[in-house]
DNA sequence: ATTGTATTTTGACATTAGTCAAAAATTAAG
DNA sequence: CTTAATTTTTGACTAATGTCAAAATACAAT
């Protein structure tokens, strides 16, 4: 919890009554590898902060599974067209390891956005920093080569190729596993 | 700006003192066609709401203009990296067509988000809003072919094609001018 | 109408990445 | 250790898309 409450400081700092509220309001869930937090068709209800481990979504697409982002830790993760929505989930949350996480029903989210205005403001902020984010992936995925697109990796977030096999980092990246091989050996 | 206000209201109720505020705090703007909002290397300060006309948002890559993105009436358009962490921006805004424009600066927002808890809800929704629309332009770049790329666009934005020159639009779905043109000759 | 300009399409060819099948390497289990 | 299961790599071939150049078309201005 003291990860979760000093890792929102970087984003907005609450007061300490907000900061009491929120740690009411998230519960601790110690889930193992493999083991789903949403499965698709179902309306997801709740927002994760992942403490620990590493995770999935990815959604099935001519019996294929198609992997299109990952969480480690300190990632706020949620399938989040589902939970803005209320509306039943496409896609799958899948933990690639045993995970410790932190989660606040949309309810409680909610009820804390009446109760702080700080706390919405954090939200707010965090919304900023992962539309940011979600918008240079678009641009690598639209833009960028499969090569230029496995360097960036490399660079900016090499613990990925540590920690994930690599079909689900092949369709991160947009590529088959077998190109995603080639382009590996020749660098 | 009756049309920002309504617009507003499909996300959030408004009360009457924030609606005040707001109009007090968004400037008119007509600005005519190949006209710029911002140009690479600028902090982007602003944000607009675009009541009429069209524009794009195109970064310079290998002297080429990619177009990444259209704004049209009733869109939030900002250089949205550069906005929010008042960086210079890496891409420019050009007016497509003349266009009606209801600018609003960052200090103003941030000092209206102090004032008014409800507008920060609004602006909170909106990035929720946005970011749905993105993460699905992602998945649409990364895991989809150029024709259903194209069929997409056909059935959720024919407008486009009637108003953007294919350059631009080609770009924008990722894939040369050439190709879009063989795609269009077949459908 | 006529010319000049910009846009769109077509053709020939090169490059990138995908698919399927099999081999090699790695990991897990007994 | 040894075997089995899983993951990764390699090979041969195919499909999709890009590039460059030229032709066709549309658009604007006189």
């Amino acid at each position: 919890m003291e990860q979760l409450l000093i890792h929102i400081s970087n984003y907005a700092p609450l007061s300490s009554d907000a900061q009491n509220a929120l740690q009411d309001a998230f519960e601790k869930k110690t889930i193992s590898k493999n083991e789903y937090l949403l499965n698709e068709g179902q309306v997801c209800r709740q927002l994760y902060f992942l403490e620990k481990g590493a995770l999935r979504g990815y959604y099935n697409l001519d019996g294929k599974e198609i992997t299109h982002w990952f969480g480690f830790e300190k990632d706020f993760v949620t399938s989040f067209h589902s939970f803005i929505t209320q509306e039943p989930a496409v896609e799958n949350i899948q933990l690639l390891e045993g995970c410790i996480l932190w989660a606040i029903s949309k309810e409680t989210l909610t009820a804390l956005f009446n109760q702080y205005h700080e706390i919405e403001r954090l939200v707010r902020i965090v919304y900023e920093k992962y539309y940011i984010r979600l918008e240079e992936r678009f641009v690598n995925a639209q833009f960028k080569t499969a090569t230029e697109r496995y360097e960036n990796l490399l660079q900016q977030t090499p613990y990925i190729l540590e920690r994930i096999p690599l079909g689900c980092i092949a369709s991160y990246l947009g590529i088959s596993q077998e190109t995603l091989s080639r382009i590996r050996s020749k660098l």
